[in-house]
DNA sequence: TTCAACATAGACCAATTGGTCAAAGAAAAG
DNA sequence: CTTTTCTTTGACCAATTGGTCTATGTTGAA
């Protein structure tokens, strides 16, 4: 009795293929995507699809999590970078306004997802608190060095900061996605690096 | 020829048909509502809605329109109160707070609107980059009579201040409708009143 | 070569989508 | 009363929704 056996590799790169699923997610939000579109943009069939990914909403989740992972992880590296931590914020946020700066930016995907997530989804509601808390403890690991490090008062609360900061993060991708002039990220970043 | 006849009157009140349908897409967005629960919630029927609505896209753009002006209207208020310029933003804020501290918290309609207009739709942009100024405006103003007043620096740059604090209200109002607890949205608070 | 385990393409499905329309009803003017 | 203008009801529509399933490969192991 042959227990082994293998059929063919899929003809497809999943990673790939959920990479394009995100793209369109991102830009069109999850209701506003038809599977049909998911298909085309992804360049596989419906049954490899469900075969995959579930359904529509576990791809969707999946994303969201490629995505989160992705993000969160490039904003630690970028704080962690050894050097002024105050001087990673601000190289980080002018990063932040240049992204968000693009007439076709299209903010951030969980940023758009929160507003878009079913009050009753705890799975997805869950990731997207994580996503926050993540943002959040970067902010604050980098805060808490440059307070150590004397780059910023002794008094100063850094679990409020960091979460500001988180706050302004998301709110500059989401004020990205509608204006098309870089004047007001430019604002915000201004006033909100003055504050350090 | 009888020029001036007319039949019965409507038998629902277009207004309060109206705040329903801006409710039911504050909470589940544009594309996730569907004609059936906005008919069976506002409570009239189909061929009503479209003779006072037009359709599903206007009658969205009408419910963006209210509560739009609604709100910078109570934002222009709130921060034109006669006393301290910086006592009315710094209450501001803290009703801001509040009200997306509460677990059941959706969050703002034009912010969630932000995340899933489609990039195509002009018109609809056009009114979240009108509400978006409308709230930066209420907020410069207030800036300027606190600088005047000499409750602010003469150097401060407040229209840079004035964006900051429309995003970081932005952001509030996204955090608020995935964050249960009201620790994140009372720190954002607390370090943005903090720069004042 | 034969067979089991996979993947593919695409037909197919019930349910729902946004939107229309005809028939019936209600109120005011004549 | 009748007529005219308006509203409401709910049937109806084509198109699309998310999801399933069968038939047809295609591969690797025996």
């Amino acid at each position: 009795m042959p227990l082994m056996t293998r059929g063919p590799d899929k003809q497809f790169d999943p990673d790939e293929a959920l990479e394009k699923a995100m793209q369109i997610f991102w830009a069109k939000g999850y209701a506003a995507t038809g599977l049909a579109e998911l298909q085309a943009q992804m360049g596989i069939g419906r049954k490899s699809l469900y075969d995959t990914f579930g359904n529509k909403r576990q791809l969707f989740i999946k994303a969201l999590q490629l995505y989160s992972d992705s993000v969160v992880g490039q904003i630690f590296n970028e704080l962690n970078k050894k050097g002024s931590a105050l001087g990673n914020v601000r190289r980080l946020m002018r990063s932040l306004e240049e992204d968000h700066s693009l007439p076709e930016s299209m903010g951030c995907l969980l940023g758009v997802s929160m507003a878009q997530c079913p009050s009753d989804d705890g799975e997805m509601a869950g990731i997207l608190r994580r996503h926050v808390k993540g943002i959040e403890e970067a902010f604050y690991r980098a805060f808490k060095r440059a307070r150590d490090s004397g780059e910023l008062e002794p008094k100063t609360n850094i679990r409020d900061l960091a979460r500001l900061f988180m706050g302004i993060a998301q709110g500059l991708a989401l004020i990205g996605r509608v204006e098309d002039t870089p004047a007001v990220p430019r604002s915000i970043v201004n006033a909100a690096l003055a504050i350090l």
